[in-house]
This record gives C-alpha cells, structure tokens and sequence, in this order.
DNA sequence: ATTGTGGTATTACAAATTGTTATAGGGTGG
DNA sequence: CCACCCTATAACAATTTGTAATACCACAAT
C-alpha cells in the first residue's frame, strides 16, 4: 500500500460541509448518522489534506475560519455533483433515461407498435423514442451497426450480425367488404376465392410467396385486381368491394369497422415478427426494458389473435 | 459501523474515467499508480453502486456500455469539481488567494508601507489588497469588529478588543530649508528652537503632547507658524522656509530632497507603530502571511532609521 | 499444436481507513 | 457546584483498499 495522504475524501468534504452547516461537530455527527468522535476524526483528516485550519477552537466548539469560508463553496459544488452521479446512476438503473432507436415496418408501427410504444413512454417518462422505417434489408444493416438499438422483422429472419427473438405471431385473413356474399362465410379458402377479384400487396416477400405458392397448389389461378405496398390501402379498397384482399390479420385489425369484415383465411399462413438487435454487442439497459415490455405486452394484449 | 454500501467512492470514479480514457484495466492502474486487481475491484465496487454493469465483458476485454458512456461525462466534471478543491486549498494554503483588508493612517501607507504592500503583492500575486485611512479611533473599532483584517496604528494603544504587536520605531526629526541657519547643525534641540516660526502637526495627538511637554519642561515658548495635519504639508512648508517642521522621521524620509534637510531633535522623541488586529479571532492565513512579511520587511529595510 | 503476450477475475492476505465506545477536559447556566 | 453541552483523544473492531499470486481466455507468432 502507499504512503499517500492524497485523495480527498467526499466523506470528510460532507462532513466539512455538515459542521458549517449546523455549527457544531456533534449535530453534524446526528445529520450524517455518525457519532461525534468520528465527525472529528474526519475533519481533522481534511485539515491534513488541506494542509489548513478549517476551524478554530475557541472555547471547546468549532469556529469556521476565514478559509472553511472560503472554501465551503466550492465543497458545496463538488458535493451536489456527486449527488447529481447518484441520481443519474439510478434514472439510468430505471430506464428513465436516454434515446430508444427503434425501426420497424410502418404498417408494424401503425398497428401493434404504436400502442406498445405509447404504453412503454407512460411508463418512462423520461424517455425519448425514435420510430424509423426502412426496407427489411437496410433495417437489418442498422440495427446490426447499432445505429438503431433494436427492430422489429418479419421472419424468417437469419442475418449473421443479428440476433432475433420471435414477438409475436398472426395469422392471415380475407379483408372483405360486408356487402359481399362471401361476407358470411367463417373461413375463405383458395377455392373461394376462385374468379374472385382479389388486392394483393407485397409483392416479392415472403408472405406473398406464401399465398402464391398455395393457391399454385390448389391449382387455382388468382386475379389481382389491385397490387399495392400497404394493408391500409388494401382495406380500403376491400371495403370499396373492389375486391378482397389477403392480409395480415395482426395489421388488419384496426382496419375492421362497420363496411369491412375480416374473415379467416385457410390454409393458416403464420406471420411472424421478431424482434432484433445487434449480435456485437448486447442491448442496453433501456432496450432491454424496451424488450421486456413488448414481450409482456404482446403476449398479453394481442394473445386473442 | 454501519452496513451501507451507500457512500460513492472518488477513488472509484477516478478508475472508471481511467478505464474509459485508456481503454483498459491494466492500462488505468498504470495511469492512477495501481495494479489491475486494484482496478478491477474499484470497478466493481462503482458497478454494484449504480446498480448496473458499466462494460460488458467480450473476449476477456472491457467494453463500456452506452451506460457507462453516459455517465463518464457526469464523472469527468465531478472530478474536475474535485480537482477545483485541491487548487483552491493549495492557493489558500500558500495564502496566493483573497482580499487583504487593511487600515492605516494616511501618511503611513504613502510612506513605509506602500512598498511593503507592493513587495508582498509581487510574491502573491492573485492577492488583491484594499487600503483605507480612518480616524485612529475609527481604524480601531473597524479591526476590532474585524471589517478589516489588519490595521496600523501608532502606538500607545490598549483597545480591548484588539491584539497589538510593535511592528516598527521611528525617531523625531526637524524638517528644515537648506538655506535656514539651523540646516547644518547635528542636532537641533528645543533651545535652539526658541524664537523660531514651527510647523506643527497632529493637534492632540500623544506625539505632539510629547513635544509639547518637552518644551513646557525647558521652559521655551513655541511659536507655532503654521498648524497643519500631514507629514507632506509640513515639510512643504519647511522647504518653502515657512518654518521648521517637526515630524517623524519614518514618514518624513521620503520628502528629503535638494531643498529639504532633515537633522535629528534632541531629546528623541520615539515613534512607534502596531500592527493590530481584532482580538476575537486568530488572523486568517493571508494576513498573517502579511504580517510575516511586514515584520521581516521593516527589520531589515527600515532599520537603519 | 504450442507458446508468448496481453488482457480480466478471483483469492488470500496485509495495511490503512473508518467507524465505534469510553474517557478526559473545558465552558456555561441554573 | 453540578448538570449539561461541547471537543479531542485513545483503544479497539470492522471494513475498505491495497498487494501478489494465480487461473483463465483470446490472439498472434512460431
């Protein structure tokens, strides 16, 4: 061990600061919970660091010298800063603090998303949210160069940088308007479907080769009427009757209303979303509490799917 | 002893910002003089304090996580707080820091005191100093209440609130014209005087009773021409051969010129000046630094007088 | 494959620090 | 004079803070 003298103690500085505070080194001793001979103990070990009196002794008790005066400022400067560390440590330990980068689908972000999120913030307060959409191959590139701290994907999903966990899971309906005699039906097959106008959107992904490769099984050929990129539009036209659209049904449900049915499709196609993050490194603490939420929520709000 | 393991430590601190400058553990004990077990265990002392992992551990490697990174910011400017403390307490233990609040007649500070002032400041140079002239009695009762620091004043002085150290003797001399008759004699006694026109100062004061008596005992009648309150107005006047001035000689020295001669009076006539300061509280390091230099500045500057 | 280098964590131990209680002594007011 | 309130110091226990020794991992160069 060393010799030194050296290092200031924040234990004497806030008994330093304690004594002028109250006036004396026994109600000091009752501020901090320490006795007075301890309170003693460490002034005089501030006085050695100093290399001064901070107090004169006159008459038994403690009289703040011209320097403690002098010098109590600044204490108090130091003092608050370190409480500041503190608090920052424990908002940090809460995940009441910080930017959460998040990128997803924006029908992803529109529909289940946006709720998990809106619920997350009420939660920490404190806390910043940023919302990007990108197309699947540039979020995976973001999210494993940490510019995001976490995504949300469809699977399958296999990106040597990544890391996924499966979110959550829905299946596929027939967006359709109520005035269409399939309207009724409890479940709308390919065969259903045969001659059928139907909106198809995605054209490409996954999803859509699905459907593709269905109906190519069933023989069954398909009119796509309206090709378009969003389950928004698809509903909307689908409500207009002109046509039916196949589509996801977690993204789908807030589209359901008076004038616009969604009825199960069958065969079952499954979506499903993961959750990502960078492989090199592991989430912060605020992705983490970002992770835990959506779990819970997820599995709790949306499980009825 | 208490169970806490409350208190934040600088020492840990000072590794955890060692650790983010350097990159490494063993790196940071190098910079802060300790061995990386040392290191590694401040770290983790600091680590159980915020309550979460200020770097994750890859390959063996420390890497600080976004945590971390936002913290080391509050860090640095505690420290820097820190540091801030230690400057101060060594420029208020070298006594290079303050205001230097002192009272002294005016002709004492145009005189003797205006280049021990000056030397004092060349050694402290952040030191500033404020000079002010009261009445005798007011002079006293401001050090004593301590709205100065220091004072000067001649003596005889027994004020009860204030602490008396003789800091310098002056002896009495006659200012005269070099073409008065007198100008060349060795000495000039209160015979010799008889029938001279005298400038006089300092109506009341003991020094001028001392003069006063010493006449009144030889039986010589003083023929005062010129009755005035400073030093420099009676040897301007003695110069111009008004009259001759009788005055100390400490604060008389500085007029000696062409003109001006300045011969001893007999008997002497002692001046004497203290330093005072209050006596209900010791002098604060600057002063007393101050006074250091004063007592050696006159012993050896002024002593041939 | 093996070895050397450079990093971390853990253990065991020594020294210093930091707290305690007990005690002595000064000053003040009833 | 005594009770009371203050401070300083001593003696001691617990905790903290340092060290050296060691084990382990990853990587680069034989």
């Amino acid at each position: 061990m060393t010799v030194a003298i050296n290092n200031i103690n924040i234990k004497s500085l806030e008994a330093f600061r304690a004594i002028i505070q109250t006036g004396s080194a026994t109600a000091a001793g009752k501020q901090l919970g320490l006795t007075q001979p301890g309170i003693s103990r460490l002034l005089a070990l501030l006085e050695e660091h100093v290399g001064f009196q901070l107090f004169y002794r006159e008459k038994g008790r403690l009289i703040p010298s011209d320097e403690a005066l002098a010098l109590v400022k600044e204490v108090e400067l130091t003092l608050n800063s370190v409480e500041r560390i503190s608090l920052l440590a424990k908002n940090i330990a809460q995940s009441n603090l910080g930017l959460l980068k998040i990128v997803a689908p924006n029908s992803f972000i529109a529909g289940p998303l946006a709720e998990a999120v809106a619920s997350f913030l009420q939660e920490h307060p404190q806390v910043n949210v940023s919302l990007d959409t990108h197309s699947p191959e540039r979020a995976r590139e973001i999210v494993a160069r940490r510019s995001a701290n976490c995504g949300f994907i469809q699977l399958p999903e296999n990106h040597p940088g990544l890391i996924c966990e499966s979110i959550i899971t829905s299946g596929t309906v027939c967006a359709i308007s109520r005035q269409h005699r399939l309207a009724k039906n409890k479940k709308i097959t390919p065969k259903d479907l045969d001659n059928e106008d139907l909106i198809l959107l995605g054209k490409g992904r996954y999803s859509r080769q699905q459907i593709e490769s269905i109906f190519r099984k069933k023989n069954i050929s398909m009119q796509v009427k309206v090709e378009t990129h969003t389950v928004a539009i698809a509903c909307t036209f689908a409500k207009m009757n002109v046509g039916i659209a196949i589509v996801n049904e977690l993204l789908a449900k807030q589209y359901e209303a008076k004038g616009l049915v969604l009825v199960p499709f069958s065969p079952a196609i499954k979506h499903e979303y993961g959750f990502i993050i960078s492989a090199h490194a592991p989430m912060n603490r605020l992705t983490q509490s970002f992770y835990q939420h959506c779990k819970a929520y997820f599995s709790s709000n949306v499980s009825a799917l």
